[in-house]
RNA sequence: GGGGCCGUAGCUCAAUUGGUUAGAGCACUGGACUGUCGAUCCAGAGGUUGCGGGUUCGAGCCCCGUCGGCCUCGCCA
């Protein structure tokens, strides 16, 4: 090593060693005879002091630096003047009197300074990132993310688990997202896809005897980004034989029990709260709903269907409803502008028709645009359904289920956000669990799975798989952290009828089964036991903790939200001649490079 | 594919209803200074207002297109 200390670890305790520090130039401050240097690594800062003691060479070659330059000091370790201690900093109370100051590596001038304060534009930060993952947040985000990383490794080999790696390069399957493909140079026309997530091997491992089997595994999926959604991620993947959903449940929150103490100092109390899918899209219109904060939503599809006002009334008629939520004693803070705002909101983004509003006024009667148009009861009613206080704000859709969970859900969580419902430091992790086995595919008017189609029905509900497949509930139970889905998994069919059933029920023929997931359904013909386990979303989970809003800041090189690599301009173009032996012809040859 | 926000000096931002030579802080360059830690002081350099077109006597500002970043719906576990 070049260095015998870093620049984070020097006390009052070191004064009068001989010491040779590395780091970048964080700072200096050239007073013309003397002169200081705030030398920077990853474990702090150190003052370096630079006067006519130091020699005159040293001087010349101080004088010269800038930010960023990599330089090596050598010096004693000395206690600071009297009075002139900085307490911002651990080695606040030392300095480093230079006896030697030499320039490992000149840096130009960079675009923006890791130090300041004002942080730069994301596509530049992305751009430079060499820059950007010098600046101390990002650097505290990956320790904490390789501590995350680490702990749940400790814990899972703790337990038993054997680590195994599956493959990147694999076969796609027509089942949920866009996969990213490889081509085969040896096979013609022939692709293999990245994995979505190592879901088949586990399997394939637990009918070899792995009863439990852990991974830290990158998954890849082709489709649009978000703010928590990057096309590669990755999963703290596990699987386990012999278990039910409670095992698997167990194990993870005794896996939140330590992160959340070792992580964050945070207590907490096991078993983590659980709630039916039902439950949740009742009371909050989300599957992983914010239990940071109440706000619940209310239904009035009842007192709706007393009415003749045609919008309350003709969505129920059609099958719809009538649901709220309630601001408490705040409507003042909500102007017409503001309500209109919500109004496009719900449109825009939920596909709701409108937004019904109504103020409760200091005599307790409900205001609205639309009250002439309630009859009196009805108003009684939906006050007295939602506890209306003067001063609350009651918000409503008139509208499918389905809109009137999204909306509802969106709507909830805005104003959670905007009015700081929660502390932002409070996290809350429970369970949701029994989701429906299958959703309606508008287009197809098919089912498909809602999991994906190896997940287990509950054995209550062999009987309604075949005779009515929406009320078939899984075995399947996500975690949720602060109204996110921290990670899913589910119950695995492990016998062969059962799952040719819920093929026979997705529309998948035998021979198509066959062609698909022969290898599995071969397995599980060999002796599979019963076998459930769960994906955890690292990324999601390291953004939580660190509580960041957005999981590119917890990956040392992400993508932008139109998938590219700002820094390297990844995905590129290739040679005709690379093309060529992949056997590929591309469409439309690209403008330009 | 849809909706929204943004793009002005290296960086962060400002610029009255569309009106003279587009400004500030930081950074940068040169100089001064032996105790600063957001050092200070003096001087200087730095701009095709993302790009292309249009409207106008006149566009950073208005309109259309395009590129890029972000948020979001669809999509995605």
């Amino acid at each position: 090593m070049l260095r015998s200390h870093t620049c984070g670890e020097l006390r009052i305790a070191n004064v009068d060693q001989q010491v040779t520090l590395c780091g970048w130039v964080d700072k200096y401050r050239d007073h013309g005879g003397t002169m200081f240097l705030d030398l920077r690594d990853r474990y702090g800062r150190t003052q370096v002091v630079v006067n006519p003691d130091s020699g005159t060479d040293n001087v010349e070659v101080a004088k010269k630096l800038r930010g960023e330059d990599v330089v090596l000091i050598e010096g004693v370790v000395s206690a600071r003047l009297m009075g002139k201690d900085n307490m911002k900093l651990p080695t606040g109370e030392i300095e480093i009197r230079a006896t030697r100051v030499q320039l490992l590596n000149r840096s130009l001038t960079p675009p923006f300074f890791p130090n300041q304060e004002e942080l730069p534009g994301e596509d530049l930060r992305l751009k430079h990132r060499f820059i950007d993952l010098r600046r101390s947040s990002m650097q505290e985000t990956l320790i904490l993310r390789a501590k995350i990383i680490k702990a749940m490794r400790d814990y899972f080999a703790d337990n038993d688990f054997i680590d195994v790696e599956t493959p990147i390069l694999g076969r796609s399957t027509p089942e949920g997202a866009r996969d990213y493909l490889v081509p085969s140079r040896v096979h013609w026309g022939q692709f293999f896809a990245l994995p979505q997530s190592p879901q088949l091997y586990k399997q394939i491992l637990m009918v070899a005897g792995y009863d439990r089997y852990v991974q830290v595994a990158r998954c890849f999926r082709d489709e649009d980004l978000r703010a928590d959604r990057q096309p590669e991620f990755t999963q703290l993947d596990m699987e386990m034989s012999f278990v039910d959903a409670n095992d698997i449940i167990a194990m993870i929150d005794g896996l939140m029990v330590q992160l959340a103490d070792k992580m964050l100092g945070i207590p907490l109390t096991t078993p983590l709260p659980r709630m039916t899918y039902d439950e949740a899209m009742r009371r909050f219109g989300s599957d992983c709903p914010d239990l940071r904060f109440g706000m619940e939503i209310v239904d009035c599809s009842d007192l709706a269907a007393q009415t003749s006002f045609r919008v309350f009334r003709g969505a129920v008629d059609e099958g719809g409803h009538v649901r709220g939520i309630k601001v408490d004693r705040r409507a003042e803070e909500f102007s017409r502008k503001r309500i209109d705002e919500l109004t496009e909101f719900t449109k825009n983004d939920f596909g709701a028709k409108g937004l019904a509003w109504f103020r409760v006024e200091q005599d307790g009667s409900l205001w609205s645009p639309i009250s002439k148009n309630l009859e009196p009861a009805v108003l009684d009613g939906i006050k007295s359904r939602f506890q209306a206080e003067p001063g609350d704000l009651i918000l409503m859709l008139a509208d499918t289920w389905e809109v009137t969970c999204k909306g509802l859900n969106g709507l909830r969580r805005r104003l959670g956000a905007e009015l700081q419902l929660y502390d932002p430091k409070q996290m809350h992790f429970s369970w949701v669990v029994e989701f429906p086995m299958f959703d309606k595919d508008e287009e197809s008017n098919r089912w498909v799975a809602m999991h994906h189609p190896f997940t287990a029905p509950r054995s209550q509900d062999l009987e309604s798989l075949k005779k009515s497949p929406g009320d078939c509930r899984a075995q399947a139970y996500d975690l949720v952290i602060n109204g996110y889905e921290a990670g899913g998994g589910t119950i695995r069919i492990h016998d062969h009828s059962t799952q040719q059933d819920v093929f026979d029920l997705l529309g998948m023929t035998a021979e198509m089964a066959r062609d698909r997931f022969g290898f599995l359904l071969d397995a599980l013909s060999y002796g599979a036991p019963p076998h459930g386990g769960i994906a955890l979303g690292i990324d999601r989970i390291v953004m939580l903790f660190a509580r960041l809003d957005n999981i590119r800041d917890c990956i040392a090189f992400p993508k932008t939200q139109r998938a590219m690599d700002l820094m390297t301009e990844a995905p590129g173009s290739v040679e005709h001649k690379q093309l060529h032996e992949l056997h590929i012809q591309v469409e439309t040859p690209p403008a330009k490079s």
